[in-house]
Parts: structure tokens; sequence; C-alpha cells
DNA sequence: TTGCCTTCTTACCAAATGATAAGGCATGAT
DNA sequence: ATCATGCCTTATCATTTGGTAAGAAGGCAA
């Protein structure tokens, strides 16, 4: 189920506002999910090696996709068509809970990461919990997760070390 | 489907850690979703008539509630059973899609006001989208949605009218 | 090589927010 | 009535963050 694919770095996977019918999961590689808030754009967040990638709206069937989702690296991805899942209804239904309950527990923790945390405390968390992205995620994208200036991440840093 | 009950101000319907087998749909009312983070409170959300309260975590049987859920009127409620629920699989396994894309669409579009919104930014979205919360909630309640001291939010107040 | 671009940092100042303290003003209890 | 309590505001000062500008370092193309 599914199929290997290879995607060079800056590849679009997913395109705001149109549909999709294709997931993935990354085998190597980082995806960044972008939304245009405005003039800025703001990153949902980076998957990794091991992460199923894709447009929720999509999967739900409730419009096109909110974001656009890039790859930060050349990647190699399983992409699997939405279509081929829906064979198996009950395997469809049980997939679509699945990743819909991932992916809402992901965001129920990033709310109150940002309720409860000032600028250094959302950076000291992805130090200690996701250290890899601040080794393969240039500074001003992680920045712009953590609803920060680069400047301001700059400073923090500098204030850390 | 379901029983209408009343519960006072200040009831608690859900309790943190405890799992809990009963969803509400408000009649008339206001609950708020209360998490701890350390020291703190922060406040998740308050839902009010129409809308529907409970722990997800308990929907999705994977543990105990993540949150304390209060209510801060007396209230007019319908008590679902998920028992009751159950009943019919189907139904039931619709409902839990239902409630829970429901709850990620809410989740998403809260992240992004944190993520892109300053203080100041915050409140005016509220004042504009949700001004019922603000006759109805005491302010220093809203000042912990918001991520502010309600000094910050008296001071915001102030600077706007 | 040179020049351009991206990334990251630093410096400076303005604005926003937190922390602390204090006071006003209701409401409810005794 | 008196008192306590909760809610809200205001004031002051320290800290954090944003905005702007500038420059250093590295990669890449001509």
């Amino acid at each position: 189920m599914g199929k290997k694919v290879f995607y060079p770095k800056n590849f679009q996977l997913v395109r705001m506002e149109e549909q999709c019918h294709v997931f993935w999961i990354i085998e190597k590689g980082i995806a960044r999910y972008i939304y245009q808030e405005g003039e800025r754009e703001l990153t949902g967040w980076f998957d990794m090696e091991g992460d199923i990638v894709g447009s929720v709206y999509c999967l739900l069937g409730i419009g096109g996709a909110r974001e656009n989702i890039q790859l930060l690296e050349d990647s190699e991805l399983i992409e699997i068509q939405l279509t081929d899942l829906r064979q198996d209804e009950a395997f469809f239904q049980n997939f679509k809970m699945k990743v819909l309950a991932h992916y809402f527990i992901e965001m129920e923790n990033r709310l109150k990461f940002f309720q409860a945390l000032d600028g250094k405390g959302r950076y000291l968390y992805i130090l200690e919990n996701k250290p890899q992205l601040l080794q393969r995620v240039p500074l001003h994208l992680i920045a712009t997760f953590l609803g920060l200036t680069p400047e301001s991440l700059s400073r923090i840093r500098s204030s850390i070390s």
C-alpha cells in the first residue's frame, strides 16, 4: 500500500485551497506546514522521519487544504492515495480516526505551548524535545513557528549560551 | 437520546485524570475548560449555548481527561451517556468523527490566533467574534484564555475605548 | 576570482507585557 | 451597618519583544 517516491528540496506536496487525495509518510526528509496569515507566513509544524504528512481538511473531505506543505530537504516518502484506502471503507474510517486523533493531540499540546510559555520557554522546549529541528531547519523558519521574529530568536539564543 | 439536567454555577462536569463517559450539549449556560500548567490555571475555551461539552480524551478512549471542566453559570444541559451512543456502533463512530473534526478545526484556528496575534489583536478578535463572552465571563478568566495577565488585559481595554 | 544572495547576528530604540502594589467598587455574609 | 471578598482598574518599573538598520559569514553562480 503506497509507493516510494523521491522529491527534491522545495517541492510542494500540498497547495492551499486545492483538493488533494494523497498522504505521505516521511522516510527521509522534513516537511513544513505553511499558513498564510495576511502578509506573514506562519509555520504550523515541521514533520520529520516517521511522521504522516498531508492536509487534514482533504482527509476529512470538508474542502481544500488550508495550508501549503513544502519539503525542506530532498526527501524519500511513501505516497498513499486516499482512493486506495477507500477500497476498504472500514479501514479508511479507522485510518481517518487515527490520523485525526493524532493531529488533535498535537494541536492541544501546541496550544498550551503558546498559551503558557513566552518566547524563551518555547525555544527551550524545542531545544529539549526536538533538537534535531534546530540542526536541520533554518532558524528564521523556526522563528515563524515559535511566533517570534528572527531577531528575537537570535537574542534568546545568545542569552542562553 | 440524552436527558435534560440542571447543574449550578461552579459545578464540575469533568475532573482531570478521571475517566468520564458523559457528554453534554449546552441549552443554557457556559462551561470552562481548565488546564493546569504548573502553578497556573489556563483556560482552553469557553463553551456556550449550542456547543458540545466533554473531554475528547475520554471520547477517544485513550485515557482520563486532560482538563477540568466547570460551569460558570447555573446551566441547563442535555446529558448524553457514551454507553447509550455505543448501542449503535456506526452512529457512535460517526459521532466521534464529527466531534473530533469539530474540535480539530477549533484548535487549528485557535493556534493561528495565538501564533499570529498579539494581546490586543486577540482581545479585538474576541470582541468582534464572541462579544457575549465578554458580557458573561469575568475578565480575569478571559485573561487566562488570552494568555495575558488581568492587568495587561485591563490596559488593552482602556487603550481601545 | 568577483558579486550576489541567504542566513544569522548585533545594536539601538519604541512598544508591549509582566510583576508588584494599591485603591475603588460592587456583592454577599454576619 | 460592618466586614470580608472578589473583580477590575490604575500606576510604576523591569523585562521582553518588535522594528529598523547594519554587518559578518558562508554558499553559489557568473
